[in-house]
DNA sequence: GACTAACCGTTAGACGTCTATCGTTTCCGG
DNA sequence: CCGGAAACGATAGACGTCTAACGGTTAGTC
């Protein structure tokens, strides 16, 4: 007999992931939203970003990823690109009033998903979750 | 103070599994495959599926997307469509010689993949891992 | 001061995935 | 039988992501 066989830890995180975003997408288009639109303004509206190359690293996208969906975004009209004051190279993204409205519909989506997600889990096994995802990344980052 | 602010759960999760796949990806790059290969390969040498949609769903994909990556395979002389007897609508998908090759090689890669996902985990926690994964994709599959 | 290197964002092109739709083929109820 | 529904796989078009390469700007060095 050869074993129970087992799925390979990395694919059901896989395909966990795939799960959690394909229903968070679902949850966000009620809202009229979209899993980018809502990370670039999570990030955008902190304002602690000097640079676009710095808030493509908080969304976790690469640089053209973020130009792509910034052109969506100021062509919908919920962002801008400011010119940064002394250095003609960069640029800042800035919420417009339009955008800054549909990320507060947007955060009670997400907030609601968050809790729909951690259903059932106590405290002491989400942090325990957390502690061995970063094992696994931390196995192959290097 | 406004709180911990905690990173939501499932942003942990796809971060991670981003991680993973590109971690896992490059691995298979330096034996000549891909994740879709891979997969392909891994779900179609057991010959348990019947129909594409079977293997596309064994695979973890839509029908399309199991079409594209065939007519790529079968390009490459992986794998080719037979005809099913006794039933002109559908195809099995059977390994090459070549293909069986190739899924060899890659075996070794997933293999050691996976050795090395774990590391410095026990039993227990990776048991434990599962099940967590497995209650966040229950929690939002309904 | 001019030259080179580094930085910043965009463009071009590729890949993997999806939904919607279509043409064949098979099945089934009247 | 036969006509409509279901099944099967392919096509078309969209989306999000990536790497490689480019043009414009700044900084550092001799």
């Amino acid at each position: 007999m050869p074993g129970p066989q087992e799925e390979p830890v990395g694919l059901v995180v896989t395909r966990t992931s795939r799960t959690l975003a394909r229903a968070f997408e679902q949850a966000l288009a009620t809202a009229g939203g979209s899993t980018p639109t809502w990370l670039v303004l999570l990030s955008a509206r902190t304002g602690s970003h000097r640079t676009q190359a710095e808030l493509a690293a908080a969304v976790g996208v690469r640089g053209p990823t973020l130009t792509h969906h910034l052109d969506g975004m100021e062509r919908d009209g919920l962002v801008t690109r400011a010119p940064v004051p002394g250095d003609r190279r960069g640029q800042r993204v800035v919420l417009t009033p339009a955008g800054e409205e549909l990320f507060l519909r947007l955060r009670e989506v997400a907030v609601a998903f968050d809790r729909r997600v951690r259903a059932g889990l106590a405290e002491a096994e989400v942090a325990q979750l957390r502690r061995l995802l970063a094992t696994l990344a931390g196995n192959v980052a290097e």
